[in-house]
DNA sequence: CCTTCCCCTTACGTGAACGTCAATCAAATT
DNA sequence: AATTTGATTGACGTTCACGTAAGGGGAAGG
């Protein structure tokens, strides 16, 4: 489980705002700015989605932590798992060289997109059917 | 809970490919059809999303049924929960001409809408994410 | 010094969404 | 007539993603 220094960092992929007025953050800042619960935060710790560093005891996140945070939630809106989550977040992290791995994460990759985009079709279609639900029950006045 | 004569029927917002050839289904059709276990169907009956008829103590399915189980399928596969699903389906179900309930109705699909929007960005945020990351992994040969 | 925070860990509890027997019954087949 | 097949209803088990105490450490303030 390489939790350090992955080959493709996420933040390189994610340029979710940044915020270079900082450069570590506490349990409770990400919590806050991402509304989730310290318990969560120690679960995904738990779970091997993230590994912050340690002054002491205490959790010091990083920007990458950060990073990776924003897309293990994002993650989670669009349905993944944890588990599922953890596997793509790997993906990212077997950059080694060994190239039938690249192959193998390529593919798995090529799998995530097409299960995302049927997913947009999925909810393109929920849309369509409310949003023709909304005209008629507006039409009905 | 009004199970019997939508004031807007699903199948005719659910257009999904017709079976005309068939008038009932029994439950190990629908299983196979839409790959679930009848375990999955009795409990979506339970937790009141379904509502067959019976023949003595056999469920029969009807179209609207059918259509009604595509509608929770594939609001499963966008992430929302068997309590919020059946909560979309009881919107469809109040056409009574109370147009304080049709406004709040209304109100509550909107909320919907956007909230299924919102997860296509998140979707198209993935996928760009994972294509970029395909598109290194390729120039890295 | 004592309290107040904020952090930590360990451990058990919980709700959602089924899975998995177990026992039963009715219709269809051999 | 006996068996197989497919349906039913409980009732209990399970996994996931945390929630919720319960207990404790360290630093900052009154």
């Amino acid at each position: 489980m390489p939790m350090n220094a992955p080959a493709f960092p996420l933040e390189a992929l994610a340029p979710i705002d940044q915020r270079p007025d900082r450069d570590s953050f506490t349990i409770s800042d990400l919590c806050a700015e991402f509304s989730v619960t310290p318990r969560a935060l120690r679960f995904y710790e738990d779970e091997g989605l993230i590994g912050p560093e340690r002054r002491g005891t205490t959790r010091i996140y990083s920007h990458r932590d950060r990073a990776r945070l924003a897309w293990i939630l994002r993650g989670k809106r669009v349905g993944f798992s944890l588990a599922e989550i953890r596997e793509m977040i790997d993906l990212y992290d077997v950059g080694d060289g060994r190239s039938t791995q690249k192959q193998f994460t390529l593919e798995r990759c090529l799998e995530r997109i097409e299960l995302l985009e049927n997913q947009k079709r999925d909810i393109d279609a929920h849309i369509t059917e409310l949003q023709q639900f909304v005209d008629l029950l507006k039409s009905s006045d």
